[in-house]
RNA sequence: GGGUCGUUAGCUCAGUCGGUAGAGCAACGGGCUUUUAACCCGUGGGCCCUGGGUUCGAGCCCCAGACGACCCA
């Protein structure tokens, strides 16, 4: 896109969301052009013939134990490439650190030491922030720093903006997420939360492949958005003049894949809310989903406690400190009921738990919640525990702790129990007051399936516009026959802030969802 | 949706009682051949988020709005 604002040159971001005006830099970048001109006027601007013999991490890891005399002696050959960001210089001499994507190495250049001239491109050509390529050999400073003494130096790329401060880095939240690449080029602690993102993903394929299960990815867009109570985003397909959703949950396609003989399955992919922004929510978002056929709810249970040990082992993140409580996520995981956990924190009594007036009463207490939590069409006993339950139980809940005997009414895809037809035989697991992870038995009774999704839809009908969609398609899968099977869902995005420590999504999403700047709709 | 706080130089931040804008870093010029947030001397740089209002005069007070952060629902 791009355009003209006025007299005002924009480089819109791909939905004019940042709009950075040619006079921001003020005269700062003018100075950079002008090198860039420079530069072009010499030829062989860009190049990609640069090629480097080690990372800065490798030269730090060989050389070690390497003494300030034994590599004068061994004249170690290295050839490095990354970014500036820093630079002294000192008349006849001069330090740069540049930065490649392992580690910082320190550059040191003397007039003597480079080719005719070639020392002046160093603060005629090159700025703080620019790409270059060093070729030269491994030395160590009087200080001690590990640093290479260049034979040649080359610019690769030019950084035509001012860098943040080098001290104190970008600390604005939100250029932080709008420049994203600003944010990872300045502040190691948020390139440390992706990276620790991209372990946690490779540490669940890693789990689940080692159990068998087949890594499948089902449709993003489904003509019936069903599978979890959310409010979709619609689309429209051109060709079939149809409209379409993005999927709130890939679950029922999941289960079909079940149906069909694929026994273990998991996906871990984007799932899209039509809902608010808020630090917990953003409306995509990343879900864990797998299903095990002849397996009940325990045995998921089970293996989600597996799983997380393995991923808190593998990220080293055993313990983890979350609004300064301790966390232990190596130990066994609590467990209680709904009823239980609402009786604690609640002091209704356990003959009250499913007495509708006694719960409305209890509820009562917090009234401006009540029609929050339980709007006049929503007010089964069931519904009105769930409500208890997630207004006064869950924020409460920091260590892990897995909540069983969810009511039917709330939990539309789950097997009922066995004993007590009421409840149904699911689980969700908290830590830390955040829902983390959602698994049951399914309900694999086609008939009972259907019914179920017709009293949801009745809830829509009366104005619910969460409630779950039938889809008669799922239904029908279901009627060729799901085995006995047990499934669960885990959010990618809340597990990946409760090892890193964060407290916001946003912090854990590369790219997290904001509204325009300056409040106009992206061109 | 409601409340609180924030928005000042490219970045990080000060800004007194309402009296016409400051520092550090970055930039520019000069000095400096082992510095390391290099240092020393000098220079330039502002839509004080936007729009109204009060006032002789507003970065500062009032109203509305935008965006963000946090809290509540």
């Amino acid at each position: 896109m791009g355009g003209v604002v006025g007299d005002c040159p924009v480089s819109a971001g791909r939905d004019g969301l940042f709009i950075v005006s040619a006079h921001a830099d003020n005269d700062l970048s003018d100075h950079r052009r002008a090198k860039l001109a420079a530069w072009r006027a010499r030829g062989g601007v860009y190049p990609n013939d640069f090629r480097r013999s080690h990372l800065a991490a490798e030269l730090h890891e060989r050389l070690a134990e390497r003494s300030k005399e034994a590599l004068a002696k061994d004249e170690v050959q290295v050839s490095v490439a990354g970014r500036i960001m820093l630079r002294r210089m000192m008349g006849k001499a001069c330090f740069l650190t540049i930065e490649d994507v392992s580690a910082r190495i320190q550059i040191y250049a003397r007039v003597d030491g480079l080719e005719q001239g070639a020392y002046d491109d160093i603060e005629g050509l090159m700025d703080l922030g620019d790409i270059v390529g060093v070729c030269g050999v491994m030395m160590r400073t009087m200080r001690g720093e590990l640093t290479v003494q260049a034979s040649s130096i080359e610019l690769l790329s030019k950084c035509l903006h001012p860098l943040p401060e080098k001290f104190h880095g970008l600390v604005d939240q939100e250029t932080r997420y709008r420049a994203r690449y600003l944010d990872l080029m300045m502040n190691e602690a948020s390139r440390d939360v992706f990276k620790l993102r991209a372990k946690v993903v490779s540490g669940i394929r890693t789990f689940f492949e080692a159990r068998d299960f087949l890594e499948v990815e089902t449709p993003m867009m489904q003509p019936v958005a069903s599978g979890a109570a959310a409010r979709p985003f619609t689309t429209h397909h051109n060709a079939l003049d149809m409209p379409l959703y993005l999927r709130v949950a890939p679950e029922l396609y999941l289960k079909r894949l079940v149906v069909g003989g694929f026994e273990r399955v998991f996906e871990i992919n984007r799932n899209f809310r039509n809902e608010g922004l808020s630090t917990r929510h953003n409306p995509e978002f990343t879900m864990l989903e797998f299903y095990q056929a002849y397996a009940s709810v325990d045995e998921v249970m089970a293996l989600t406690t597996a799983l997380i040990h393995q991923i808190a082992a593998h990220t080293g993140r055993r313990r983890v400190t979350l609004d300064g409580a301790q966390i232990d996520l190596s130990a066994d995981f609590d467990a209680m009921s709904m009823e239980e956990a609402v009786c604690k924190h609640t002091g209704l009594s356990r003959d009250d738990a499913w007495n509708t007036d006694a719960l409305l009463r209890t509820l009562g207490s917090e009234a401006p919640a009540l029609e929050e939590a339980a709007p006049a069409g929503k007010r089964s006993a069931g519904e009105l525990l769930f409500a208890l339950f997630e207004a006064r139980v869950e924020p409460n809940l920091l260590t892990p702790t897995y909540i069983t005997g969810y009511p039917s009414e709330v939990s539309p895809l789950s097997r009922a129990n066995d004993d007590r037809p009421e409840i149904v035989d699911r689980f969700e697991l908290f830590i830390g007051g955040r829902e983390i992870a959602n698994g049951f038995s399914e309900l694999n009774d086609p008939d009972e399936q259907l019914e179920r999704f017709r009293a949801q839809e009745a809830r829509r009908a009366a104005g619910d516009a969460e409630a779950m969609r039938i889809d008669h398609d799922y239904v029908r899968a279901l009627e060729y026959g799901l085995p006995p099977t047990g499934g669960q869902g885990l959010g990618i995005d809340r597990l990946v802030m409760l090892l890193s420590g964060v407290s916001t999504i946003r912090d854990v999403l590369l790219f997290p969802l904001l509204k325009p700047e300056g409040g106009g709709h992206g061109e």
